[in-house]
Parts: C-alpha cells; sequence; structure tokens
DNA sequence: TTCGTCATGTAATGGGTTACATGATTAC
DNA sequence: GTAATCATGTAACCCATTACATGACGAA
C-alpha cells in the first residue's frame, strides 16, 4: 500500500520523506494516514530493492506556489527505471487487491497514471464487492431486526446507507469512464472540462 | 477490540467460537469483520486472563428463531465476574480509545450496555475527531485544488462529503440523547416504542 | 531564546490476516 | 457417498502504529 502511494507520488515528482508524508495526507484525504515510523523503513526497503534511489545532487524540488520556494529537503528521493516498472505493475492489477477497502483508495487516487480499462475492471470490483456486502447486511437486517439494539439498528442502517451511497458515486464514475472511453482520446484527466473542440 | 467485541457480545448470552463470529458481523455490519485466526487466539487470551470460560455443561444455547434449534456448539464460553468487570470498564471508557475509526463502531454497537453520559462523550468526541478532519481536507482542498488530478479530486470531495454525512449523523444521534436524558428514566435502548404506560 | 515546524530515524509492539490442517454433522 | 457448512484451531507473516530520540532552522 504505502509502496503503490510512495511510486505514485515520486512518479510524479521527487520529493524527500517529510513532504512525501505532507503529500500522502493531501491525496489521500480522509482515507488513510502513515506514519513516518512506517514510511521510513519503506523508503528504506524501496531503496534497498533498487526501486528508488536517494537524489542526493541539488534539489530544485517542485516549486511550490506559496513558501518552500528555495529550501533544500535533506534527502531527496526519486524512481529508477526499476521502480517505474513496478508502479506500472501495481497500477495494472485489477484484482481484489485494487478493490478491497485498504486498498481502493491509494489505487483511485492514482488513477491518472491507470490505464482507462484497468480503471473499469477496479471500479466495477470494487461495486460488486459493495454489493455484495449491501446484501450480505440486508439480509441479516431483514432476519433480525426487530431483536435488535435501537444502536445496533441505527449502526446498522448507517452503514447500509454508507454502501449505498458508494456504490451510487461507483455507478457515476463508471458511466463517466465508459463515457469518455467513447469519445476520442482527448485526455480527460485534467479537471479542466474538455476545451471545446471546432464546430460539431 | 475484539475483546470488547467478545465480552460484549457474550454479555447477551453465551456463545460459542463460530457463533460468535456471525454474530460479531451482524452487529458490526458494514464496519468490521474479523476472522477466526483471531478470534481463536482471543478467546484463549480471555480465558486465560480469567474473563470467559468455557461453558462445558449442556448447551441449549439461545433459541435462535429458525433452524439450529437443539443443536450442540462444542466449546461454549460465558462471561465470568472478572469478564464483566472488564467489560464495565471497557464501555466506560470515554477518550480517544473509544472514538476512532477503529474502535468507534464496535464501542456503539454496545452502547445499549453503557451509560448514558459516556455515550454522548464518545459521540461528541468522534464528531469532534472527525470535524478537525473535514477541516484539514477543506483546507488542503482549498490550497490544491486546482492543480489536483480529476481522480484525486473526486476522491477527496467523495470524501469530504463522507465525513460531513457522518457529522450530521453524529449529530442527530446526540440530540437524540439530549432529548431522552431529558425524559423520565424510561428505557429507550430497545427498537420498540415506549409501550403505552397505563392500559395493559 | 524559545517555540513551532521541518526533518530523519529506531525499537518495541500490536492486532490483526492468510493459509493451512482437521474433523463432525447435515442435507441431498 | 459426497458436498456444504459447522466447528476449532495453529503458524507464519504483514503492515502498520506508538513512543522515543535527535537535531536543524526560522520567526517572535
Amino acid at each position: 500500500m504505502l509502496e503503490l502511494a510512495v511510486l505514485g507520488l515520486l512518479h510524479e515528482s521527487p520529493l524527500h520523506g517529510y513532504e512525501l508524508r505532507s503529500r500522502l495526507k493531501a491525496t489521500l484525504g480522509t482515507f488513510r494516514a502513515f506514519s513516518y515510523g512506517s514510511l521510513y523503513p519503506t523508503l528504506r526497503r524501496m531503496r534497498d530493492a533498487g526501486w528508488i534511489v536517494e537524489d542526493e545532487g541539488d534539489a530544485e524540488v517542485v516549486a511550490d506556489a506559496p513558501v518552500l520556494t528555495g529550501r533544500r529537503g535533506k534527502v531527496v528521493y526519486k524512481l529508477t527505471a526499476d521502480g517505474k516498472e513496478r508502479l506500472t505493475e501495481l497500477l495494472a492489477e485489477a484484482g481484489p487487491s485494487a478493490w478491497e477497502d485498504e486498498t481502493f483508495g491509494v489505487h483511485f487516487a492514482f488513477f491518472g497514471q491507470t490505464d482507462p480499462e484497468v480503471r473499469v475492471r477496479i471500479l466495477e470490483g470494487r461495486r460488486t464487492r459493495l454489493e455484495e456486502r449491501r446484501e450480505g447486511v440486508r439480509s441479516s437486517l431483514a432476519r433480525t431486526r426487530s431483536r435488535l439494539d435501537r444502536y445496533t439498528l441505527q449502526l446498522q442502517e448507517h452503514g447500509l446507507e454508507s454502501v449505498e451511497r458508494e456504490v451510487r458515486w461507483l455507478t457515476e464514475l463508471i458511466e463517466t469512464e465508459r463515457r469518455s472511453s467513447q469519445a476520442p482520446a482527448e485526455e480527460l484527466s485534467r479537471t479542466t472540462p474538455p476545451t471545446e473542440r471546432g464546430a460539431p
């Protein structure tokens, strides 16, 4: 997990550990947070595996709009060719390892670097997974509702609604993917709406 | 975590490992699932600690409406006095250990056995926690929105909405708690609306 | 000069999972 | 008789966390 996240971020630009962690927070948002206690050892493992190198040279880093402008991070890491390959490999995975709870968010965060077909398969995999869960809760609820504590019931129903909401979200995303895969290859991975091309 | 869940369930009725696990699923719903690989060792630890005992005698177990009617579970566990004490202790905790992501659901599931004041403190603690997270995401989003990949943006916004939704849910729960703590002590912990007192 | 935040790391520990192994009982 | 599901367990591992230790640098 952390591995993929690190590879994904370093693919965008070289970074040092500390900033990597804040990028991680900003990228993954509410989904996941990693501590230094896992980040640094991971960085080390990845370096030993040859996926990243310490870019000791100068470090213009990225011109992060405010502050930070000339400062130098101590140990800047960047991807190696092997690391890029490893990233590609991880991003191509379209199985449970990409759509389970703990992993989905990270994979999704790097969809911009993911093959469109893989994106759809992951989204569908996740949706199916959630639909199964939803049915499990629904039938369990149908069987036991009357015997449930009001708090347990609240929990079940809130959980159920959360799942339903995520299913709807996924469905919309899948439809969007489908639509844009039919449209000409025009890259849609940026926020900017597709510039009105010529005339119809 | 598992420990609290096991104590909470066994407080309702004696159960054997296998059924304990299905109850766990039914009780925690979408929030958490435990495997046998953690359940059985936990059961053993708890037995060694003296919180539960193997109730080797006959096992009428619980008359679970369908099927299962006369069957015997191999090793039925039940709470000891120490176990009940431990449960009380755990249910009285109203700190981060009760309102963090991994723990909140389990604590909430046993709110029926929790002191009303503790319930409110946990709900408020969780809400505050989520509000902090929400503000973190909001400000990060305000700073970086324009530079974000459309997927990263989607992820942020979906995460933000999830958090907002849970905050609203908690607020409602807190209000309900407040109202019912003013109402006469009449126990509201069952789903059934309070039977009209007076007429039988 | 002291505080906050940037910055890097380690040691001990935690709390689970996966995969495997085994066997009884029930339903067909 | 055989497949499903009930039932109990172990061993190896994984992926992280917490708490701690250290220190540079800039701003008040």
